[in-house]
DNA sequence: ATGGCCGGAGAATCCGGA
């Protein structure tokens, strides 16, 4: 079976480009992430005249997660357990308890079974800037998906954490680490909030099968990042204990980021044995 | 060749991205 995850950066602009890398890659299930629109607007028709079901959740023109598959999609969640919202006042000064309010959860985290793994679609909040609300956001929701995906790996299921995880684990897996001193994606608690799935017993298996150094997954669409190979990568799978022994292969398809209307991000390939 | 931001919203730029 294979599984993948690519940051499409707009589901409506890019569904052609989509679903031909379906048809020539045979991929059976497809994490997306940000697909800038709402439910009503995903291009459903055209997946599943392809052969794919699609569960998405979408709720504005920002983020957006989907899986499309063509080996079952069962039990669509759209939030992990304990997954924190977004508010930045609640953020910066405390819930207010005269209001009760609750942070509304972002379309960041898509999650089914498909052909038997639970897969889960991740787009990582930015983090914007070290000390940023959305990067104690971004810690905070890290943490919390850590601490779901242990209770998933200690119940024994085969789970794919498959997405966008907007960290740089490595100081190699960046151009120039340097170009990246005081800002978000490399800093400690950052990698630690990222290497903290190995410590819970899963396997980052792009890792495993791609261990060359500057390999990458995203390129800027600015000053020629992709002719110069000035990239980032950022695009991982977690596999879990029950999963992990399955894999057989991964790969990145750099190609995909080639000519007009490519996503800034490619698509990252992950084989599982039946 | 792989080329000098892009997408969405909505009407002028502005937000978010990393």
């Amino acid at each position: 079976m294979r599984l993948v995850t690519w940051n499409v950066n707009s589901i409506r602009t890019r569904v052609d480009r989509v679903l031909a890398f379906l048809d020539r890659s045979q991929t059976d299930v497809l994490a997306i992430q940000e697909t800038k629109c709402r439910d009503d607007q995903f291009p459903t028709a055209a997946f599943e005249a392809a052969g794919y079901e699609v569960a998405h959740f979408g709720l504005s023109q920002w983020n957006g997660v989907a899986i499309a598959s063509r080996v079952g999609l069962d039990d669509v969640a759209t939030h992990f357990p304990e997954q924190p919202g977004f508010a930045k006042a609640i953020i910066e000064d405390g819930p207010d308890p005269l209001l009760d309010v609750v942070p509304p959860i972002e379309a960041r985290a898509i999650g089914a079974t498909c052909g038997g793994v639970r897969v889960w679609s991740l787009y990582v909040p930015h983090g914007r800037a070290l000390g940023d609300p959305h990067y104690t956001y971004k810690l905070a929701w890290l943490e919390a998906l850590r601490t779901a995906a242990q209770t998933w790996a200690a119940d024994g299921d085969a789970v794919a954490l498959m997405g966008d995880w907007n960290v740089i684990p490595l100081d190699t897996d960046v151009y120039d680490v340097t170009a990246f001193e005081g800002k978000t994606h490399v800093s400690l608690p950052e990698r630690a909030a990222f290497d903290a799935f190995g410590a819970a017993g899963y396997t980052e298996l792009t890792r495993t099968f791609l261990p060359d150094e500057h390999i990458y997954t995203y390129w800027d669409y600015q000053q020629l990042a992709f002719p110069r190979n000035k990239g980032l990568r950022i695009d991982f799978c977690w596999a879990s204990p029950a999963l992990a022994g399955r894999a057989s292969a991964a790969a990145i398809d750099r190609d995909e980021r080639k000519g007009k209307g490519a996503s800034d991000h490619v698509p990252v390939i992950v084989d599982l044995t039946d």
